[in-house]
DNA sequence: GGCAATTAGATTGTGTGCAATATAAATCGG
DNA sequence: CCGATTTATATTGCACACAATCTAATTGCC
């Protein structure tokens, strides 16, 4: 009775999918950080490279569309892409406001040896690839409501 | 053909299920701040005091272990609370190295102004509690297997 | 009992996230 | 075509996260 009352209780931390959330991500952020140490990537600084590597030259706000971040974010993390020799920020010429971000040669090699980390990441999950794909799309769906009340 | 390439490759950042749990934490996050704003309360803050709602007076450890934070974390984020005046941090009589928290009176009060916080983020959610309820608890067992791989 | 190993927190340094603000370029309305 | 608004990025400040390191207290082992 008190169990069943506490399984009901909105309050409580073990009733929250947001928390479910939460330390999901960190836990993923766990998983992924030896693997992104021998890239020399933070988790952040990867999805940054993973945009890049299925679409070069694009500007800061079109990578912050996908990856749901600010420029407050993403300038000095593509600062720090640069200084590792990842990418190169250039002015656009056609709108001076608007900064293209270039894979160089080694940002694209980069691509190869990142080949193995989805691999390692599933065997990770432990878990079915159809399981985590209806899992995603379910996750994605309520990450879309959730931004659709920001809007207003 | 190309699309059906797309959706398989594991590089690809839509088919990665931890960029689903990564940005719908943010968007969790974005939805909670308002909410959290007139509490006075982060949403890291916003999970200790859960936690301590359900159970004062205990060690930072035992924070740290329901939460998967450590004490670089919590740290700070416990000071912050006591200059709030939401907690008080002493040091444990009988073992010295443990810093209890327990809540002041306006701590335990606050509990009161934050119980509608669980039903804004629901009707955010735009999704039955009963599959709330399912979602959580898969991504419960994910992360938990993904904290089991954590510890070799 | 005494010393090594373990444990709980604190500290430092780096890298996000994001609000708020600033700046410069482009666009829009009259 | 000119001033007002909007847009893209940069900057600043605050609050996480976490690795690495440090200190002090406790436990284990002989």
């Amino acid at each position: 009775m008190a169990r069943k009352l506490s399984t009901l209780d909105p309050q409580r931390l073990d009733n929250q999918i947001c928390f479910a959330v939460y330390s999901a991500a960190h836990a993923f952020n766990r998983v992924y950080k030896p693997l992104l140490d021998r890239l020399g990537l933070t988790y952040p600084q990867y999805l940054v490279m993973l945009v890049l590597w299925e679409r070069d030259d694009v500007p800061v706000k079109e990578i912050g569309e996908k990856l749901f971040l600010d420029s407050g974010t993403l300038t000095p993390l593509l600062k720090r892409l640069e200084a590792a020799h990842l990418v190169k920020r250039t002015r656009s010429r056609e709108d001076e406001r608007q900064v293209m971000i270039a894979l160089t040669a080694q940002g694209h090699a980069l691509k190869e040896k990142a080949r193995s980390v989805p691999q390692s990441i599933l065997a990770a999950s432990d878990c079915s690839v159809s399981e985590l794909v209806a899992m995603k799309d379910e996750i994605i769906a309520l990450r879309d409501r959730l931004n659709a009340v920001i809007g207003e």
